[in-house]
DNA sequence: ACACCAAGCAGCAAT
DNA sequence: ATTGCTGTTTGGTGT
């Protein structure tokens, strides 16, 4: 363990990705606390000092440390002890290596950024940019506007009457409606007005929430997000040319 | 890359943890769609057909594929191409690798399952059998009650007056007051009665969600989520013991 | 720093 | 399978 305890400090202080396929347990305290037993996982470290404890499935880690953490490895009874601190919030990992499957690390340069499309946000775009899509009198006023107190999809007016649109790109739950709904009652108290139209854009909508619109007088409008990128700033492609 | 290529085949079907560090491209399409330029990456195959691409940095994956996707491994050009693909939803992921940094793959045996404390549901569970943590008079009824239209964490009578309470382990905000709101307005209608008293009980609130409580003749009881393990299902051990 | 909200949310439980 | 909701949510943005 003595070598191993060495080549990884060294990688871990060298900037390197690390990776470690081990029999380990870990403890964790911080915002919660918890205790996995012993069993083969991969331990991530990255160069950000982001750590990663992986079981053998499922998209999520474990245990984890966010990045910027203090990494120490100590060595003790035969055991590789890899000891994880950060404040704010104050988070305690210990990884505890019984046996080393294997051990790597390499140097990583990465400077690309992802680009994607199809968010809440390009919805939004897409209704201001095209308001037939809510109703045929609907003139779109203000675009993703964060207040204070909320942060309005979509604000427009048909005829002399306010309305909000709320977006999601999945099926709308009760939760969008909750959410309008705040929204309409802000809008309606701010501006000393009576009546204020909600809407809900979204593919889809649930049971319950179509039940919810309707006790509060609000509507739903069947809106797909929009799957395209912008690649080139010019010329977009829509997903199924690839 | 023939070789990597079988190498990467037979380990995926072999059901191996597989850890290709390697330069490569990602382009995603399904829930939305994305792409990523070249760089240094590892790509984390899971036993259970996980597919993660992670970055030199972050706590979460750049791209991947939830646990049994289908995947192809194909060579082109020189070229490793990792395809993906899941229905339910649709989703496809290719990952284009023209430099193979390291492989390996690993059998990995992990029986273990996480052990955690703090969370809601913990803190739902001690008020109910602590209520006087809620006030004198609070007589608990029900923990984590789900109906149809909504959860309420725990339910109960203070005097003869319904009571609900709704736990968050962080501090609270809107949402919480929200959903506190539903669960009681829900209430009132389905028992017809007039008066129901709502609590959120959490380690902090802010101060626009204080407002709210008190405009909706709500109160807010100071509770921090309790953080020890139940390691024995009989003896207790703080978090500070470790 | 705080507050609020979206996420290709993921994962879980109950309907 | 759908619905609703928590999470050591993470991550981003505006105040």
């Amino acid at each position: 363990m003595k070598d191993l305890r060495g080549k990884l400090s060294r990688s871990i202080r060298n900037k390197e990705m690390v990776l470690l396929v081990c029999n380990c347990r870990v403890d964790y305290s911080g915002r919660a606390v918890s205790a996995l037993g012993w069993g083969d996982r991969l331990v991530l470290i990255k160069p950000d000092h982001t750590v990663l404890v992986h079981k053998p499935d499922g998209r999520n880690p474990v245990n984890w440390m966010a990045e910027g953490s203090n990494i120490e490895v100590e060595e003790s009874d035969g055991s590789l002890i890899i000891i994880c601190d950060s404040v704010n919030p104050r988070e305690h990992m210990v990884v505890t290596v019984r046996k080393v499957y294997s051990l790597e690390s390499n140097k990583l340069k990465d400077g690309e950024v992802l680009v994607s499309a199809g968010s809440e946000a390009d919805m939004a775009r897409m209704i201001y940019e095209n308001p037939s899509l809510i109703g045929e009198s609907f003139k779109p006023v203000r675009l993703e506007e964060q207040t204070k107190h909320g942060f309005i999809d979509v604000l427009g007016a048909e005829g002399s009457v306010l309305t909000v649109v709320e977006c999601k790109r999945y099926k709308a739950g009760l939760g969008a409606v909750q959410q309008l709904r705040r929204y309409v009652e802000r809008l309606q108290k701010s501006k000393g007005v009576m009546k204020v139209n909600g809407v809900v854009a979204a593919p889809s909508i649930t049971k319950n929430a179509m039940n919810m619109l309707g006790d509060w007088g609000y509507r739903f409008v069947v809106v797909e997000p929009p799957m395209y990128l912008d690649l080139d700033k010019s010329e977009q492609r829509r997903l199924e040319d690839y």
